[in-house]
This record gives C-alpha cells, sequence and structure tokens, in this order.
DNA sequence: ACAATGTCGACCAATTAAGTGAACAAATGT
DNA sequence: ACATTTGTTCACTTAATTGGTCGACATTGT
C-alpha cells in the first residue's frame, strides 16, 4: 500500500470551513433561540446540538472572551448571549475563528500582506477579481444575524 | 518557552488559497501572454515569475493532465496553452487545486457532503447564507478567464 | 552520442485540525 | 461547612496537509 492510498476516505479541502466555526455557528444559533432565558449548559448544547463537549467548551470560551456570550458558575449556571442576536453578524464569527474572510492576504483587511507576485497592486488583476469575491462574501456575512439564522425555525 | 510561542511567525490561514492555486494561476497568466509562440521551459517561468522550479514542475504537470497546458519534450521543449486565453477561466483553475470552491460541504457541487447539522437542508438557514457565498464566488471566478487577466498588462 | 528538457515517484519538515484529559476555581443549595 | 454542579485552563495526541525537494528516467533535437 502506498502511501498515498486512500479507502474511502474523505479529503479535507482547505477553502472549507473549520469544524470549529461551524459549531460556534450551530452553538450561538441554539443560544439565540433561547436568548432572554436561563443560561443554558454547554452538556445541553453539545447534546442537543451533536457537538463534541469538550470541544464545545472551547469554543464558548472563545466567544465568551470575544465579548459575544456571558457565563455563570455553579449549579443552574451555562451559557447565554450578551448581545441581541440581531446584532451579531456572521462575520465576526467567521472572521475570528477562520482568521479573515478573503481568499488572498493581499485583499485581506485582518490579515493584510503585500502580495509576493505582482509588481503593482492597484493594476494586479488577480487581486481584483479576489478582491470582488471578498467584498461580496463579506457584505452577504455582514447582513446576515444570528436572528435571521432561527426567523421560523421550530424550537428544536 | 511555551510550546505556543511565535516570534514573528505568520499564521497560516485556512480560507487562504493555497500557494499552488497562486503559483498556478500565475504561471497560466504568464503562458498566456506567450500565447500561440514557442514552448516556454519551465526555468523560464520559475524564474521570472518568481516560483520554486521544482515546484512549478508539479505543477505544471497537473494542468497539463487537466488538458489546459500542453507540453514538448527535449531540447527547445517547454510548456504552452492548449486552449485559448479566453476559454480558461479561474473558475476551473481554483477548483481543481482546492477541490471546491465552497464553504461548506453542503453546499459544494463538486465536493457534495450532506450537512451533518440540520434536518433539512431545503430550509437550513445556515447553508442559505454559504450557499449565496458560493454562487456569487462562482460567478465571479466563471467569467475571469486568463485573457482578462492579461488585458493591459506589460509584456514581462 | 549527447545535452536539454519534461516526467514520475518518493521523501521530508513544519504546521494545523480536531479533539481528549486532568486538575483547578467558582458559585450554589442544603 | 460541605458536596455538587458548572465553567476554566493548559497540555497533549493523532492524522493529515502544505510547501516543497530529490533522484532517476524518458524523450527529443542536433
Amino acid at each position: 500500500m502506498g502511501k498515498n492510498t486512500y479507502i474511502c476516505a474523505i479529503k479535507v479541502l482547505k477553502l472549507i470551513l473549520s469544524k470549529k466555526t461551524k459549531y460556534a455557528m450551530v452553538a450561538l444559533a441554539r443560544l439565540a433561540r433561547d436568548y432572554g432565558r436561563e443560561p443554558i449548559q454547554i452538556r445541553d448544547i453539545a447534546e442537543s446540538e451533536k457537538i463534541p463537549q469538550r470541544f464545545l467548551e472551547n469554543i464558548l470560551l472563545e466567544l465568551r472572551k470575544l465579548g459575544i456570550l456571558g457565563s455563570k458558575l455553579g449549579k443552574e449556571g451555562g451559557y447565554f448571549l450578551l448581545k441581541k442576536p440581531s446584532e451579531v453578524s456572521l462575520l465576526e464569527i467567521v472572521r475570528h475563528f477562520e482568521g479573515t474572510i478573503a481568499l488572498m492576504y493581499c485583499v485581506s483587511e485582518k490579515a493584510y500582506q503585500p502580495c509576493e507576485f505582482c509588481k503593482d497592486e492597484a493594476t494586479c488583476r488577480i487581486r481584483k477579481v479576489f478582491k470582488d469575491v471578498r467584498d461580496t462574501t463579506y457584505e452577504i456575512l455582514k447582513r446576515t444575524s444570528l436572528e435571521s439564522l432561527i426567523q421560523d425555525q421550530p424550537r428544536s
């Protein structure tokens, strides 16, 4: 068997969002659905959304440090949304967990680095294409809030 | 020093295109500029576009197997575009080297996999957002050909 | 024959993704 | 005071990918 032999294996693709980002979005949608109520425990979210609990702990912790979630220790403790669901956009979630939404550093706002190829970024055609892609992605994610994720969704 | 100590290190971000994809686009733009002429040698491209030569060999080989490039062995050999620059879109390049342009498997055409979370993909709100992102990315990359990359560009 | 060129397969180092585990800290009910 | 529940932190693991490099081989023109 060669080293590149795959048996029913799934190739992980680079552009695909990490599971961390997806878990974060799913967990936040759940917390948005219960916005204004009692804190929800990690175990609850892990079970109902099918997210590995220990992994989810890390993710919720990051979201708390980001200022999106609050937590309460002890019995009846748990996590809850600090901001209103309409005030949390997918843009900030994806950007935090992926670092940037751009496909090239030279069109990133958050992780900009000068291009290694082109002499002049202002006229570079490749850059212009991926700037367009970034800008439309930005607009779509910016206008999508947690609230718009939970409209007309069943309670669970 | 802890294991996670970074000194002036650059974090590699997942959504960023791989260097392979970028090198492929740059090399193809170069070959498009010289479309209809003699084959161009790997070394030439590597030097003028500043791409590691051994790495570029792999990339050009892949593009040949894809049917975009042709090659000629022996003295005066090299690579050349098989298709017209206007007939090669960035979409097929990115898709080949990244596997897909989608950010989630459930909205990918080339690498579709059912969603692990939602009960109904047709109504899933998260999916809808990333389907929008994919579709606009698709349109932009589809309409961008090698020809549009080299218009008004200096010869070297 | 020989030199220039592409072809192919194997190999490598560094990094990341996706978790797991264990010990600790804080709040609460009794 | 104490046990229990819950969150917090840091270190660790395993498998895979990225970004190359290397050496031998095949083909072509002169």
